[in-house]
DNA sequence: TTGTATGCGTTATCAA
DNA sequence: TTGATAACGCATACAA
């Protein structure tokens, strides 16, 4: 299988392994139409396929590129994922995806055999564990483009979510229809997990600018299997919020389940919006108003910015390039 | 970047390149422990990488599957995927991933470039449509697995759903639960796609064999834009049915947003039960009654099934491996 | 225990 | 217009 080689094509054809290569390459400027015609019956004949690995070697290309994810099931994730494929596309380029689950190991290996297997480039969402290899690739101006989280500090591009904008868009959707006691539910606060820190920054900023207390009882923070328990102690209590704002799909979801073990009714009881547009937020009843992070865009453009880099190999200023979010407002939080 | 090779290493360390390339390989059985030290040195100083690339040229090997699939936004596909992934993980193999749209053409041309690259395996999500393709790769033997979809008489490796099972589930329950006149909602019924051919043929001998009459305006099939004026129909008839089967996500969510602009209720007025088991089946008021498929057990397999192949290249009788569905009750169907 | 020579399937340079 | 020949970076058989 895959035994035929350029060599054999030019032997069949009686022609040099060079003129074959021409032929392959449409350099056939002066080429004549026999030559050209016997080279395309010998490939048909033989069912020549290029070994573009062979190729690459020479080239220095592999026309791949490599994308490390945390894990492939985040919804964000895979659709970040779909339109880079998308982009990938259009160039002949493919996408080898791996998964991290976070792990700063795990992580460090795939960017090392990615890299032995000389991808042209890399989009992560980085468990920001990894500063001074990341570092090491900047050096050597590899292309790297970082998505959902960056780090700071270092000169590499990065593709966000506004995420003070998101936050500010909840609580003053939330404020403008009356709500004062906001909670906010989030997973554990840890100071290299971008979004969430500039999520909950975001929220207490946003409280502050409409002249709101912010109550420290009504940030949870916890590990998501713990993050039920946390709300049933939050709404025992003698003042529970008149709102939540969950932070993303994942406690948005621990929300939703506690409501369904409680008689809590949203929204009039309680009123809920959340980052990530989740799928069934228009069949959940109520209809779940949501905030959308523009993932395709996202992704568009992390692979776009990753071909500037790999196709004109000058640095350029690196940017931190921040995406509005969208208010989608629906019926979990009324006017009160 | 990245111009640092065994012959700098070798030269540095003042052996020679096989034995460099020895000692990478970990063959130091005879090597000195001077010169180990002495080459460990020079990798580092020049913080020397190899190039995996070259070596795969030389091995016969990329250490790197393809995985061809309609569109990795699908929770089935995305969830196979994650499986294979993890199993690739653990062989130190990289994955490939691809989007076809479900069009046989972008297939092509992905299988085609993914075998020029080298690729050691091919794990498809098949359009159906490219048999001369498919078959071709069989006969030079070319590890491939198809997941999900098959194509009739090829012998390739397949991974599937017990579709017909997954149907008798569904109606079984319905009727045990006291349903009789029961409905069918599906995609536009096309020969080549089989999981749909399956359930619903499935769902027409499960009928039977309950002494059920199988009524053809209850099968409603349709492109899923148009899926709920068809039910819209259905539903303002003399005698809509009291259940339906969903047979998959899609048409699922048509039938709850249809179900949210009528009167309808779940499970009073309406008994629902769906293939797939999609992650808001838990939270959704009542919780749904769904049929789940062995996702992460499917991916594991076709990844393990393809390992054989790649690693025995020996042939053996193909299979095609039904995985069994499981019924998990919730409350959109409740006793009569 | 280590080095030499050769090949893997291409592309690129330079002659012819 | 086409053909030798030398890379590309590594692995391997065989020699030393």
């Amino acid at each position: 299988m895959q035994k035929v080689t350029m060599a054999d094509v030019a032997k069949l054809a009686n022609v040099s392994k060079s003129t074959v290569s021409q032929y392959l390459n449409k350099r056939y400027d002066y080429m004549s139409e026999e030559t050209k015609k016997r080279i395309a019956r010998a490939i048909e004949e033989l069912g020549y396929r290029p070994n573009f690995i062979a190729r690459s070697l020479k080239q220095k290309s592999t026309a791949t590129i490599g994308v490390i994810v945390f894990n492939i099931l985040h919804m964000l994730t895979t659709q970040v994922l779909r339109a880079i494929e998308d982009v990938c596309q259009e160039r002949d380029f493919h996408v080898i995806v791996c998964n991290t689950d976070d792990n700063p190991e795990k992580e460090k290996k795939y960017i090392e055999m990615l890299r032995a297997k000389q991808v042209d480039g890399l989009i992560v969402f980085p468990t920001g564990k990894n500063v001074e290899l990341y570092e090491r690739m900047t050096e050597e101006q590899f292309p790297l483009v970082f998505v959902d989280r960056m780090v700071p500090d270092l000169p590499v591009d990065a593709v966000l979510l506004d995420n003070y904008q998101a936050a500010k868009l909840a609580v003053d959707h939330l404020v403008d229809s009356g709500y004062e006691r906001i909670g906010i539910v989030t997973p554990p606060i840890v100071s290299h997990v971008i979004p969430r820190i500039e999520r909950i920054e975001g929220f207490k900023r946003a409280m502050t600018e409409r002249g709101l207390p912010v109550v420290e009882e009504y940030i949870i923070g916890a590990e998501i299997p713990r993050i039920k328990e946390e709300l049933n102690r939050l709404f025992s209590s003698d003042h529970p919020p008149q709102a939540l704002f969950a932070i993303n799909d994942l406690t948005l979801t621990e929300v939703l389940n506690f409501v369904k073990e409680t008689n809590i009714n949203i929204p009039d009881d309680l009123a809920l919006i959340s980052i990530d547009d989740v799928p069934f937020a228009n069949i959940y009843t109520p209809r779940l108003t949501t905030i959308a992070q523009p993932t395709f865009e996202m992704g568009r453009k992390a692979a776009e910015r990753l071909f500037m880099k790999i196709e004109q190999k000058e640095a350029g200023r690196h940017q931190v390039l921040r995406f509005s979010p969208t208010l989608i407002k629906r019926d979990s939080v009324k006017q009160q």
